[in-house]
DNA sequence: AATTTTAACGCAACCGATTCCGTTAGAAAT
DNA sequence: ATTTCTAACGGAATCGGTTGCGTTAAAATT
């Protein structure tokens, strides 16, 4: 346990003062660059490592990110999470996960959490459940940045980095339709979370335009999109008296549990059924077959929020920010959809 | 921009001093149980939030576990990660992440970083590269418990959390004899990481004592275990003269591969090709044949890697405390070795 | 030469909670 | 009635940087 290396040592040992000491450590203009070099010198010599605490408290900020989903252990948010923290990091912010596991009260719980820890910046993707999003505002009335991403919530002024689902949705229905598909079915995600809403309209929309008749029986509303949801969900269209010759799964868990399920009932895929899922999950690459998917650059995402964030802190404004990036996705072709 | 409030103010409101706010919110045994009540009743009407920075500050820690691992975009450790972050956060305590990308200095940058934050506890599991490790020896000369997590170092007086991977690759090895495989492969990891080579000296073993010849030719000694690597190595294995007829990948990444490549190639799984992995991957079980592998409790070891931490920090001990931890793995059977 | 400017640095008050020492009033003990 | 004890609370220093406001001496300007 031996003594930490303040500035105060520093500022004995090569006879400034504290202030000059903390500048100089700080790159500040007004002191000169012989003295700057003579500080840092001294400090790497004696050890010294800054404490953040103490500038944290002084700053009342802590040059740290804090992260609100659903689970880390999906690869979409693990990624997410992971361009994050490469970005952070870079800045020398720290990064602070939590997790709601799709709950609303832990995603509040959370959330006061991270505002008692003085965050800089909040990045944000909500859980399922989420409708009411006042726990949002403590950060937002005290200058905090925001930036949700993926999963938004709707007319909230703050930074948003999400993909066009709508035009994703039209884009993967289009893709079935372009092969050929005459009745297809739409596995669709709770519809309060934009993203599942939105692809629906999607779905929708290019059914309409290609002339193609909804049928409510096509369109199975999921809870949480998971795998069992999926099994079901197959089950139950593939026994109506006419079953779908496609589907369009809003995730890739629920599409990959289809195509084994069609699979088992002797349901060729893609000829008598084709599936196009949504995520770019690893799973998708490894099922046989291979299933068709829409790109999720999650990654990219959370690169994108990191720099929001930085760039907020960095340049100190109070104004409200209100900007949305839209990212591209793009059709992955798979042996799913690979029919004609 | 509203003024934050501080016990200061409570004070005020409450005619006490800070000191006895500040006792009565942390339950202190010297104020009266009317006393407290009246404290924390004012503070949840005033909106007091507690300031972690200047408490932080005044003890020199933060309650906030450090975790460095390779990547976050991996099942194991992303698992490994909420399991953790589940446990802390219901002791309060909040979780910074770093990444180091399997690189040696990356490694030592972040817990540089993570020193200097005052976290209260390190969680690592050590990158691919990592053989020196004194860029530990800060946290243990602080006093600062560090738990390392499955890729654990020798010799380092800390806790650890792991498997037995010995016995796990003894067994994985020995199901595929029991299964009636002559020649089994190998797909070992690098060779200085805890993991692969307890698993590798498991595997050898278990070819001993079941009389079977190593051969050296059947041992692929991979660099990082990937998809890539896999597919040459059983490209590789494939084209021997006498080709394996089972083969036990250090992970499942490698182990799917396998599957995909010798599929590609006509030969029969399990019939002429018994493949185990290693770590229950979500797409061991969907790709075809199913892979077999070994479970790996991520989650758990995550959870009971947090406890350590949490309860050194309670404890408040100051002798250097070494335990190790050691959780069971089980063969989970699937059809790529389900044979005979 | 007198005045203004500027570069370089010091002083001291913060930031908010914690804690070592008290202090005080009332209860208990003698 | 006097002393001892204890419950309940207050004072003030402390943690380590940061920063607004000086100050000083040298350089630049007039």
């Amino acid at each position: 346990m031996k003594k930490e290396i303040t500035i105060y040592d520093l500022a004995k040992e090569l006879n400034y003062s504290p202030s000059t000491i903390s500048r100089a450590l700080n790159n500040h203009k007004s002191i000169s660059p012989k003295t700057i070099k003579k500080v840092k010198e001294q400090a790497e010599k004696m050890g010294y490592r800054p404490n953040t605490l103490a500038a944290g408290l002084r700053n009342n900020k802590s040059n740290t990110i804090g992260i609100s989903i659903s689970r880390i252990n999906r690869h979409f948010l693990s990624s997410m999470i992971s361009g994050i923290e490469e970005t952070a990091r870079k800045s020398g912010f720290n990064v602070i996960i939590s997790q709601s596991d799709d709950k609303y009260e832990n995603e509040v719980r959370n959330l006061k959490a991270l505002y008692d820890s003085r965050i800089s910046g909040l990045i944000v993707s909500l859980s399922m459940e989420t409708v009411n999003t006042d726990h949002f505002k403590p950060f937002i009335n005290q200058g905090i940045p925001v930036v949700f991403v993926d999963r938004v919530p709707q007319g909230f002024n703050t930074y948003k980095v999400v993909i066009d689902n709508y035009s994703a949705g039209y884009n993967a229905t289009k893709h079935l339709i372009d092969k050929g598909c005459k009745r297809i079915a739409h596995f669709a995600g709770a519809q309060h979370r934009n993203v599942y809403q939105e692809r629906k309209k999607g779905y929708l929309d290019a059914l309409r335009e290609h002339n193609i008749p909804v049928d409510e029986q096509l369109i199975i509303h999921f809870k949480t999109l998971s795998f069992e949801e999926g099994e079901k969900a197959t089950n139950k269209l593939l026994k109506l008296p006419i079953p779908p010759d496609g589907i369009f799964s809003a995730n890739d868990t629920a599409g990959v549990s289809a195509i084994l399920c069609a699979k088992k009932k002797g349901v060729k895929i893609p000829e008598e059924l084709a599936i196009i899922g949504f995520n770019d999950d690893p799973i998708s690459s490894i099922v046989e077959p291979a299933l068709s998917t829409m790109s999720h650059p999650a990654m990219k995402m959370g690169k994108i929020a990191a720099k929001r964030i930085l760039n907020h802190s960095y340049k100190n404004h109070d104004e409200e920010v209100s900007e949305i990036t839209v990212l591209r996705t793009e059709i992955i072709q798979r042996a799913s959809s690979d029919k004609k």
